[in-house]
DNA sequence: GTCTTTTGACCGTGT
DNA sequence: GACACGGTCAAAAGA
């Protein structure tokens, strides 16, 4: 098996379906309003920013994991760095304000030096990001999840090494979803799940969970061969056949599907560092457990940011 | 021989 | 408690 025989024709020519309304989240509920996001930012920074223009900085993302609690940091390139913590349970999200100044907090250090650690290794690994990024945690004591929408030569990006370990078809969607861990460390929790957009062929639906505990392979063939190249192919492991084309393909009812052996095993990006082109949007979702105890996941359009 | 993929079965959670 | 669904396991097969 080669490192970079992928090849997506053959998958994504069965693909011209139409797209659910639940593809990503079908219910996402909203802590806040747009104009709540904005005040909290006029508050936080009014009175420490001169040179703020609104949310149209770039940002970077990490997720982070200490002690159980799940963080996403928001990481601007410039002018201000702030920091949005989301701890559960059973917090709602916290917003912190960490002004631009030489002194920094620890997380802020630790986050500087996963950033730094993925620089040095792969300095041209970015995402253009031009689709929405959701956080979503679906079911109780389940990581969470941060799902891209990527182009296909956006899949290509990929530093890690993945294991397929299963597939189904999921409810009222006719293509399968293909699950995969980490196949450097068994000790590793990291896991990603890929879609195919039924909306557009050339978009997939990524979400990754949990974190790697070891760095990146080393001497990965695909990175600088699948960055460079204008022909993008997708690992065959990646089966986003529709249900009508693959005949019973689902982990419970298939039969085998014999697909051309000419691809490698699966090498898809995982918590890549993200740069935020300047057209780009960010969904800001919230996971939030009711009083109930009920765990509600729900999408506003209204806190849609674009940033432009 | 090693690693990856496939896929039916199983399990946990939610309704 | 039964059912539906998503996620994971693990044996077998393939490269």
């Amino acid at each position: 098996m080669g490192d970079d025989d992928w090849d997506i024709r053959a998958a994504v020519k069965s693909c011209n379906i139409n797209r659910p309304d639940n593809v990503v989240a079908s219910k996402l509920y909203l802590e806040t309003s747009l104009n709540d996001v904005w005040n909290s930012f006029d508050k936080l920074f009014a009175h420490d920013m001169t040179n703020f223009n609104g949310l149209s900085e770039i940002f970077s993302v990490i997720i982070m994991n200490q002690n159980g609690n799940q963080q996403l940091y928001l990481h601007p390139i410039q002018p201000a760095q702030f920091i949005q913590q989301s701890s559960f349970p059973p917090s709602p999200i916290t917003v912190a304000c960490v002004p631009p100044t030489t002194t920094k907090p620890k997380e802020w250090i630790d986050l500087q030096q996963q950033l730094d650690i993925g620089a040095s290794n792969y300095p041209n690994f970015t995402f253009s990001m031009e689709t929405p990024l959701i956080q979503t945690r679906t079911r109780k004591n389940q990581l969470i999840m941060i799902t891209y929408e990527l182009l296909q030569e956006e899949l290509t990006n990929d530093n890690w090494r993945w294991r397929k370990y299963g597939q189904k078809h999921i409810k009222d969607s006719p293509l399968p979803r293909n699950y995969y861990n980490c196949s450097t460390s068994k000790l590793c929790e990291a896991k990603k799940k890929i879609e195919k957009s039924p909306n557009d062929e050339n978009i997939f639906l990524v979400s990754y969970s949990g974190e790697h505990n070891h760095d990146p392979p080393m001497n990965r063939r695909n990175i600088a061969s699948c960055n460079s190249s204008s022909k993008f192919k997708l690992p065959k492991s990646i089966n986003i056949l529709p249900k009508t084309s693959t005949l019973n393909a689902s982990s419970s009812s298939s039969k085998r599907i014999k697909l051309s052996r000419d691809v490698a095993s699966p090498t898809i990006a995982t918590m890549p560092p993200l740069e935020f082109g300047s057209k780009n949007k960010m969904i800001v979702a919230v996971v939030e457990e009711k009083g109930d105890g009920k765990e509600e996941v729900d999408m506003n359009e209204d806190i849609l940011m674009s940033f432009e």
